[in-house]
DNA sequence: CTACCATCCTGGTTGC
DNA sequence: TGCAACCAGGATGGTA
């Protein structure tokens, strides 16, 4: 499930075994993802020195010797894992093969191959099509309830799809979105422009908030932030409203419970009663 | 500018 | 048990 405290709890988990470390072999297996890889991706980054391994939204940018950054997107079934000395053979939804010269094993792995994996020069990263209309990072200090007034100032969309739209904040999906108005007690189906004052505080005190305990979360419940399946990342949590449908809702006295509908093709849920 | 829909893929779950 | 329909964490692009 690969929203932003995801991919910020798998590029911690990168962080510890890549950092410093050279790839010393490289094996791209599939190249049909929805996006390909760059041309030669494996061989350019043969021999790479690993500088730094960052986040922006949704996606991990790996820093190279070379000004060069490998930049990668999880999609929406994305997964990496990371093992020292495997002596499995990856599978067939393993796309990107990486070993560092002290043997352990990076396993890009996607199998609707939503995801992708490219390598942009350093130096054009902010510019580059991908990056270049992202919104404020949500947990940064420059995003606050001025700023997200203004983001969201004369737009009749739902709030819901304005949170999830990355220009207006980066790296909100669709569970967030969902969790983030219920603890700002603000109805996903408001118009975004309806959303100002006391509102728009408590929705940028919400997100900030899940975000945060999300990936608390994550880092609580994985070892060094590697499982012993080399799975990063990715823990259980038990969410207030997303996919609890007819259950009560938790921690208050209303009446009513989680409702699911959907908007943009996607589902939404929240509490009538306590989200207005 | 907006809503709405389809699309890219595969696999797990649900319902008949 | 079999099989089809539906659903899924993302993002884009087309249409009205």
């Amino acid at each position: 499930m690969p929203e932003l405290p995801e991919v910020e709890t798998v590029v911690r988990g990168l962080r510890p075994r890549l950092v410093g470390r050279r790839l010393a072999r490289v094996e791209t297996r599939r190249r049909d993802l929805r996006i390909p890889f760059s041309p030669r991706l494996a061989e350019r980054l043969t021999g790479r020195r690993v500088e730094a391994i960052d986040r922006r939204a949704k996606y991990i940018l790996m820093r190279l010797d070379g000004s060069e950054t490998v930049l990668a997107h999880l999609g929406m079934a994305g997964r990496m894992t990371l093992r020292q000395r495997p002596n499995d053979p990856p599978g067939p939804h393993d796309h990107v093969v990486m070993t560092t010269d002290d043997g352990w094993e990076l396993r890009f792995n996607d199998v609707r191959r939503f995801g992708l994996m490219i390598l942009v020069s350093s130096a054009e990263l902010e510019r580059h099509a991908l990056l270049a209309d992202l919104g404020p990072e949500p947990l940064s200090k420059a995003f606050d309830a001025a700023v997200f007034e203004a983001a969201i100032a004369g737009r009749r969309t739902p709030i819901k799809a304005a949170l999830l739209d990355q220009k207006t904040v980066a790296g909100i999906g669709n569970i967030y979105a969902s969790e983030a108005l219920f603890r700002a007690g603000v109805s996903p189906k408001r118009l975004a422009l309806r959303c100002r004052g006391e509102r728009a505080d408590k929705i940028v005190a919400g997100i900030k908030s899940v975000l945060n305990d999300a990936i608390a979360a994550g880092g609580s419940t994985l070892r060094d932030y590697v499982q012993a399946d080399g799975e990063l990342g990715y823990f259980q949590q038990r969410w207030a409203v997303y996919d609890r449908e007819g259950q009560k809702c938790p921690g208050c006295r209303c009446k009513g419970a989680i409702r699911r509908i959907v908007q943009s093709n996607r589902a939404t849920y929240y509490c009538p009663d306590r989200q207005k």
